[in-house]
RNA sequence: GGUCCGAUGGGCGAGUGGCUUAACCAACGGUCUGCAAAACCGUCUACAGCGGUUCGAAUCCGCUUCGGACCU
């Protein structure tokens, strides 16, 4: 389809965007405005995407996932490949399709990375190349992160000079891609928002910490209740695949390997589930375009989506 | 009543005269373009109180307060 050249850009729907710290109440959120809207919904969590993690992920429940129709839920494997830049284009073939039958679309989910890819788009970068990427694991372990670090000075003085020199994921990252395309990484960011054909809404839940962290706390110990060690059990000889490096089951398999006790494990799960719930608030917060709301404010959130509806 | 031990930042816990902001955990703030529930960064200068010794005390001495143990 060619660009449109009309001085209106012509949106073919609203896309409601529901983020928010986990345990907040974003997915009940999401099915009671799914409900409103007549909306379909798809998830913006980067590990909802996986069977066989219902528990540990806290995937909307069977009576959520009947009150509302819901996408990218459990309808991939732990073993498949899948990263932001493919959730991207999925995610936008998907809308393509809803929004022929649905004026709104609710995307609810908690992984940053992943809304700015459906909301922003992603640079023309190639993913990674696994080869390219064991390489440079190898040489982090032989050469140590220095190395990399003085190759990355050479091959991109740009963002050598803003990267942060001590996270290797970054440098890796930023070499790979050096490596696979020939050029600096930081000539192939355009640093440019894509325009995308349908309006966007971004809605934050919140809440006292107090209460939030209360609510993380108590709903592991459900997971415990619901099954998550069997669940995790079940998981354990996969425990390598990244879609594992999750919370709620690296604890678990260093648990199965006798490093921690059970209940060692589940105040770990509790930790790093408050520490995850730091890292999405600073995310959301640091983007703008987010309205923050208590997820029981129904009527306000409502409202406010209606008021933007108008304008756009 | 007596003897002895102890008292360190939100927690734990080193440090026995002069570089320790100890470390770690929690908490708080932040970074973020294909592993993102990942990876990484920053902040929180305490030594029970009072007096003394000393050029200098968390570290030595005395008293006080509080805790613990033991003895009669």
């Amino acid at each position: 389809m060619a660009t449109t050249t009309t001085m209106m850009n012509i949106k073919r729907g609203t896309l409601i965007v529901i983020a928010g710290p986990t345990g907040s109440g974003k997915s009940a959120l999401a099915v009671r405005l799914a409900q409103h809207f007549c909306a379909p919904i798809i998830s913006t969590d980067s590990r909802q995407f996986y069977r066989g993690l219902a528990i540990g992920t806290a995937q909307p429940t069977a009576e959520e996932l009947a009150a509302a129709k819901h996408y990218f839920i459990a309808d991939r494997n732990v073993e498949d490949d899948f990263n932001s830049g493919k959730y991207e284009s999925e995610a936008l073939l998907l809308l393509d399709e809803l929004f022929k039958e649905n004026r709104f679309v609710i995307a609810v989910g908690g992984s940053g990375l992943y809304i700015q890819a459906l909301c922003d788009g992603m640079d023309n970068l190639p993913e990674a190349d696994q080869e390219v990427r064991q390489n440079l694991k190898e040489r982090l372990q032989n050469e140590g992160l220095a190395s990399l670090v003085e190759e990355l000075r050479q091959r991109d003085p740009e963002y050598y000079d803003r990267v942060d020199k001590n996270n290797p994921s970054r440098i890796m990252r930023a070499l790979e891609v050096c490596i696979v395309t020939g050029r600096p990484y930081s000539e192939q960011r355009s640093g440019e928002k894509a325009t995308r054909n349908f309006n966007i809404v971004k809605i934050a839940t919140d809440m006292p910490r107090d209460i939030l962290y209360d609510r993380i706390n108590r709903r592991v110990d459900m997971m415990i209740e619901d099954g998550l060690i069997e669940e995790a059990r079940a998981m354990y000889h996969k425990r390598h695949l990244n879609s594992l490096q999750t919370v709620g089951y690296r604890e678990m398999f260093d648990h199965f390997d006798g490093k921690i006790t059970l209940e060692e494990a589940i105040d770990l799960i509790k930790r790093n589930s408050r520490h995850y719930a730091k890292r999405q608030m600073t995310w959301f917060r640091r983007d703008t375009e987010f309205s923050w709301f208590s997820p029981n404010d129904i009527e306000a959130i409502i409202a406010h989506i209606d008021a933007k509806i108008l304008q756009n």
